[in-house]
DNA sequence: ACAATCTGTTGGGCATCCAAACAATCTTAC
DNA sequence: GTAAGATTGTTTGGATGCCCAACAGATTGT
């Protein structure tokens, strides 16, 4: 017995729920592969990375999430042995590090993610996909 | 004082963190026009305006959901006297049906989401935006 | 020196979602 | 026909992710 599919209405015209349903789907399989962390945590080690010495609120303001909401992420990614709380010479700052373990697994992790990219965008070309970014460039600059 | 912004690393290349942004952009700009309910609510009002009758499991099905978390989301629409359960001629099964009000507030929530879709493809020319939403639906089919 | 501001933190709360278990109901196999 | 199995909506419990208000310690501006 096979079901048909729900008539969609005007859902499938619109940009918001189109984004959501390629984010889900991106998610999903995210999920699947990079295990243990979250697109969201795998992304905050990638700016630690790139920015070592960051403090807490200038992440929070980069990823645009709230002070208090970073505290709970970076005891996460302390506990794991990943990042690094160091004083700052503001000593109301936190400075933050990647540990030789977060280095370590970030370098795992985006191997993980090309493959995960590899994935969600079997469909598309080159070409395509260089169109996509520029194209979700125009939405959040 | 101007704050340099963070270094991204590898993430700008990354779809699906792009489309997270793009994502959570549109978002905000939901949350913000159309007030009382998520995107993801007046998602279900569309399905069910579309296809007058159908059971909750379909409509999780539809979503991707677990049958569970759909209880509540209609016990809520219900509850706001936006949508009718109607015991179904297998009586394990809930038909849903929008309310004389749920049609209303569907009507107006288009006009306000036709809104917030003009604002966020606002640096989209129309060709443009029919192309991310092709190239969107090779990621999501 | 002293008020204003900033940083990280805590605690409370809200929204969204899943998994397991259950009774009522329907379907399938015999 | 009837017993076994599957499906539907539901309840309960828990996990996650996020914000806001308030606070102490530290810094900055006047």
């Amino acid at each position: 017995m096979v079901k048909a599919a729900l008539r969609q209405g005007a859902l499938p015209d619109l940009l918001g729920y189109r984004l959501r349903l390629a984010q889900q789907a991106a998610f999903r399989d995210f999920a699947a592969s990079v295990q243990g962390l979250s697109p969201g945590r795998i992304g905050l080690l990638i700016l630690i990375d790139a920015n070592p010495g960051v403090t807490q609120s200038r992440l929070a303001e980069a990823v645009r999430r709230d002070r208090s909401t970073m505290v709970g992420v970076i005891d996460l990614l302390e506990g794991r042995g990943l990042v690094e709380r160091r004083r700052g010479d503001d000593r109301r700052t936190n400075g933050l590090w990647l540990t030789r373990a977060g280095h370590m697994l970030l370098a795992r992790a985006l191997r993980r993610i090309a493959e995960h990219e590899r994935r969600i965008a079997s469909r598309l070309s080159p070409a395509e996909r260089r169109r996509l970014l520029e194209l979700l460039g125009k939405i959040s600059p």
